[in-house]
RNA sequence: GGGCCCGUGGCUCAGCAUGGACAGAGCACCGGCCUUCUAAGCCGGGGAUCGCGGGUUCAAGUCCCGCCGGGUCCGCCA
């Protein structure tokens, strides 16, 4: 700024910041972060350029000579480029970012939030759509958690639906088959029975008079319900806890409707004058979409929209802001809420919205049996991971290969779900997932496998990082090789790549991060010797691989990846 | 039919919010690199009308309009 006044005087400054306020400083230096010719870069002579009428590249070349870098700056040197103007960082700037790594970086996001993810009804097994969002959820509950929010997950139990309904009046007929694990026994008797009420009357009355008694409270149907229900979902928490997913709340929606939550919703919205009478039943009216929200059916029972509404007025209660993480055929309903929400005058929830998961060989119906099984996906993937590791590694015990393939063949999948945006449509071709990609998650945690190795290595020969706990880390940095110093501006980034991902709810970016930090540190790797370098160099390029050790393990973290000290 | 989302090398994706320096990766393909900290790695090569057409701009993959293709929703289901 002080350049730019020296070279143009007052006049040019108070043009450009004639309407602009002190903290879009940023935004009025048009600076580019990380670009590929710079570390940081501005391109304000090009705005300048149209009211100053001169030539940008001029400008950018005055300006570049009016700046004068203090001592002790973050910034070494800076140059003008045709119209940009680039800044080049300093070792400080390095030293700086290096030793809040050690330390621990510390975010200041405050607050509590809730987010629900997966949610999947309890009446089978999870497959590749929930894995998505359960995936997608989780990696999004991490990242907030870390950048400070207070952050509670829950799962929303669906146990008042039809599908639940049927399943409990086949469980009348049939027989759970003990061999195979819980939720896909479940499963099985839930598509039967919903073939046989499809062509029996007398069944489908059965089911709907289920669903009357169980909204009233009938102790013995209720005692059903729960029994299968909580069958289910044992089986769907198994298979989320073997993926690390752990929820800290499972909410049952009947617990809105026997409480008096959704008869309380009920009469607020009467108040609002928005209802509409529809021969028994009763709607809201719409003003944001185009379709009415029925409230209460003709008969007098509530419906899933109703309960939702109670459930988000609950939860908005305990938090200060709520994400639900659902997929795109709920965008509507979700629309709905939202504004029946406004109306009570409580908070939205933010929506993150998730394309679908389709087969290459069609969609996927959960009615039809026809999916894939997150746990037939484990599995797979895992064995995968196994061959893999078993044909590298055959110095090692069975154990600990199969502890590899574990967190490998998982940790594969897991970042498959992530590293897409979430609006992208995604065909999943199995053979394409199982197999350990190259810049996937393995090829981070391989990455991690060999900065702990290093590591592990000095310290078997007593090799020591002078630097490390140090406070003034100055002179003890040696930046000799530009594979060493890419891998530092890299690891600079870290802190504002959570910040992004977090503050934009884009869990993707994390991804892209790990697998750019994984590249150039293997680059860092061919190019520098870390063990057998000279012992000033030798302890600075210690501390930058502890720190890339400890910024990678976080990252696969912070999408629920495991970090193997070796592979 | 209407709403929303997507359309970037053969395939899978990033980049689009806040327009700028040659459109980046990976897979697959071709060719190199293990006496040195794990080759699940590294280096090099070929391969792209950024769906199509218009507009705004000094500058458009990015913003606006129209169209085409794919997905999804439009139940007194959840």
């Amino acid at each position: 700024m002080d350049a730019l006044q020296n070279t143009y005087g007052d006049s040019a400054l108070s043009a450009l910041t004639a309407h602009t306020a002190p903290h879009e400083l940023e935004r009025l230096l048009e600076i580019d972060i990380e670009s590929e010719h710079a570390d940081i870069s501005s391109r304000i002579a090009f705005s300048l350029s149209k009211i100053l009428r001169e030539n940008p590249s001029k400008i950018s070349a005055e300006i570049v000579k009016n700046i004068e870098i203090p001592e002790n700056s973050l910034v070494s040197s800076v140059k003008a480029v045709g119209p940009y103007i680039n800044f080049y960082a300093s070792e400080l700037f390095f030293e700086k970012s290096l030793r809040e790594i050690l330390g621990g970086i510390c975010f200041h996001r405050k607050g509590r939030v809730i987010i629900e993810h997966t949610s999947a009804n309890p009446d089978g097994p999870l497959h590749i759509g929930h894995l998505r969002n359960a995936c997608i959820g989780d990696a999004l509950a991490r990242i907030l958690r870390h950048a400070g929010y207070d952050v509670e997950t829950q799962y929303y139990v669906n146990d008042m639906g039809k599908q639940v309904a049927i399943l409990v009046s086949g469980m009348r007929y049939m027989k759970i088959d003990e061999k195979k694990k819980i939720d896909h026994a479940i499963a099985e008797i839930y598509v039967k029975a919903n073939k046989i009420i499809e062509e029996d009357e007398e069944k489908m009355r059965e089911v709907e008079e289920l669903m009357r008694k169980y909204e009233q409270g009938d102790s013995e149907t209720v005692r059903k319900y729960e029994e299968v229900v909580e069958k289910c979902l044992n089986g769907i928490r198994e298979t989320l806890h073997k993926l690390g997913i752990y929820h800290d709340r499972f909410v049952w929606e009947s617990e809105f409707v026997r409480s008096s939550d959704v008869s309380d919703v009920v009469k607020a919205l009467e108040r609002s004058g928005r209802l509409i009478v529809h021969g028994n039943a009763v709607l809201l009216k719409m003003e944001s979409v185009d379709k009415d929200l029925v409230i209460r059916r003709s008969d007098g029972t509530s419906l899933y929209s109703t309960r939702d509404i109670a459930y988000h007025r609950w939860k908005s209660e305990r938090c200060d802001f709520m994400i639900d993480v659902l997929g795109k055929d709920h965008e509507l309903v979700a629309k709905q809420l939202g504004e029946a929400l406004d109306i009570l005058g409580v908070k939205r929830p933010e929506i993150l919205i998730f394309e679908f998961v389709s087969l290459p060989e069609g969609s996927l119906s959960t009615r039809a049996g026809r999916f894939i099984s997150v746990d037939e996906l484990i599995e797979r993937a895992v064995a995968r991971a196994y061959e893999e590791v078993a044909r590298r590694r055959d110095d090692i015990d069975e154990e600990k290969k199969r502890k590899i393939a574990n967190i490998v063949g998982i940790g594969a999948m897991k970042y498959d779900m992530v590293r897409v945006s979430p609006e992208k449509n995604m065909v999943f071709n199995i053979e394409e997932a199982i197999d350990i990609e190259k810049k996937g998650a393995p090829f981070i945690q391989y990455a991690h496998a060999r900065a702990s190795s290093i590591l592990r290595e000095a310290e078997k020969r007593g090799i020591s990082d002078n630097g490390v706990n140090k406070n003034d880390l100055k002179n003890d940095l040696k930046i000799e090789h530009s594979s060493e110093r890419a891998l530092l501006m890299k690891l600079a980034m870290f802190d504002a790549v959570i910040l992004r991902a977090c503050d934009e709810r884009k869990p993707h970016i994390v991804a892209k991060y790990a697998r750019e930090l994984a590249e150039v540190f293997n680059q860092f790797y061919r190019d520098c010797a870390v063990l057998s370098a000279r012992d000033d160099v030798r302890s600075s390029r210690l501390l930058i691989v502890k720190c890339v050790r400890s910024v990678l393990k976080t990252s696969l973290n912070l999408m629920g990846i495991e970090a193997p000290e070796e592979m």
